[in-house]
DNA sequence: GTCTATACATCGATAGAC
DNA sequence: GTCTATCGATGTATAGAC
């Protein structure tokens, strides 16, 4: 609202526009995919015409690989990286807990995270070249910060650290696939607390 | 070849057509996924005219659904389920080494299996139906498979076995995903018998 | 900068000849 | 059963008015 002038309505490319026509876009392709997701739906949905968008967006690809870009850079992160310092303080059992729940109760409750699964994994294939800020800001961060964390705690005597997170991970990460995205639950039901209870049991080498 | 007779020629449904057109079928919707294919592509690619194909299935949705049906009923079985029973047969820390480089070499090596992957998961959200066979055929009998197993090898002492089971497979899946379909590889490069053997090491609770 | 209107290609699906 | 030809709808992208 805190406009320049009255001469200035609509005189420049608005970035609340381009926000706009961004947020659309992010309804649009996380609900119908890449190639089924037109331009005229994008406008629609972020109230513009559609010529209002190739006017702030190259193309398609080019709005699609922006967003895309976006979502993994920003909304995205806090899902699996806890910005939180203190996240990694206290007993190594009670440190891996908090992050595991964590970590589940987001990814599990948000519809739009497993929608944005969907998406990187399935346009994988024909957008190489945007699964990239998905592995670079996402995966990247979480497993370098655990395989430091599991390194320093020599009281668990791990002998590799590094693999010791992608396991940490990965169980976790193909549980929300299997369970959520691949719509899993009813055929093979699992309780969060037994996997998250066996990975800690694994890795801490102590039962309870 | 076996035809009835020269009459014949042509006047049936050939199931050969019909196996033709599901073979053209699934190089265009690996390639490209489900909305990007189009109906024209899969006849030239099976060498039959559009009304053929409409003709052997009712539409586009019914075609797509017998072919991933039959990939994650057929194919790629193998990869994960090994049917020959001898396989678990040994110390246990062969068999889940032979278990889980079995697994790697089919699905690092094959490109199908990743485009399948992604297939699978791009369209769960808009073919809920088709992620089940998935499910069902694939991920199901692999993680009882494993869970009986890990459960009747007492000594192991595991206190959840099919929560062990998740994390095995998991960890592989994963792994299989963030450096193949999602092209971590080199962002992110860890060797596989670095990851198998911490697997191995945490489940048997035996360093090396 | 934003709109309406439109050009041009391609889509899924079908009709009708053989 | 299979083909060619085609219909109607919808796609991306742009031209031109304001």
């Amino acid at each position: 609202m805190a406009q320049i002038g009255l001469s200035n309505l609509g005189r420049q490319k608005s970035a609340e526009k381009t926000n706009a026509i961004l947020e659309g876009a992010m309804g649009e392709f996380l609900a119908h995919g890449y190639a089924a997701t037109s331009m005229e739906r994008v406008a629609v949905a972020a109230g513009v015409s559609k010529a209002t968008v190739y006017s702030h967006f190259q193309d398609k690809q080019g709005l699609f690989t922006t967003l895309v870009r976006r979502l993994a850079e920003e909304k995205y992160r806090t899902v699996f990286n806890p910005q939180d310092s203190q996240f990694l303080q206290g007993e190594p059992k009670v440190v891996l807990r908090r992050l595991a729940t964590n970590m589940l109760d987001n990814a599990m409750g948000d519809q739009q995270v497993q929608s944005f699964m969907r998406l990187i994994m399935g346009e994988s294939g024909r957008f190489p070249e945007l699964a990239q800020p998905y592995v670079e800001n996402l995966a990247k961060p979480v497993i370098e910060l655990l395989s430091q964390y599991f390194a320093s705690r020599c009281e668990l005597q791990l002998s590799d650290p590094e693999a010791t997170a992608r396991i940490f991970i990965g169980s976790l990460v193909y549980f929300v696939i299997l369970q959520e995205v691949l719509h899993g639950k009813e055929i093979l039901p699992l309780e969060r607390d037994r996997l998250i209870n066996s990975l800690i049991e694994m890795i801490t080498n102590a039962k309870y």
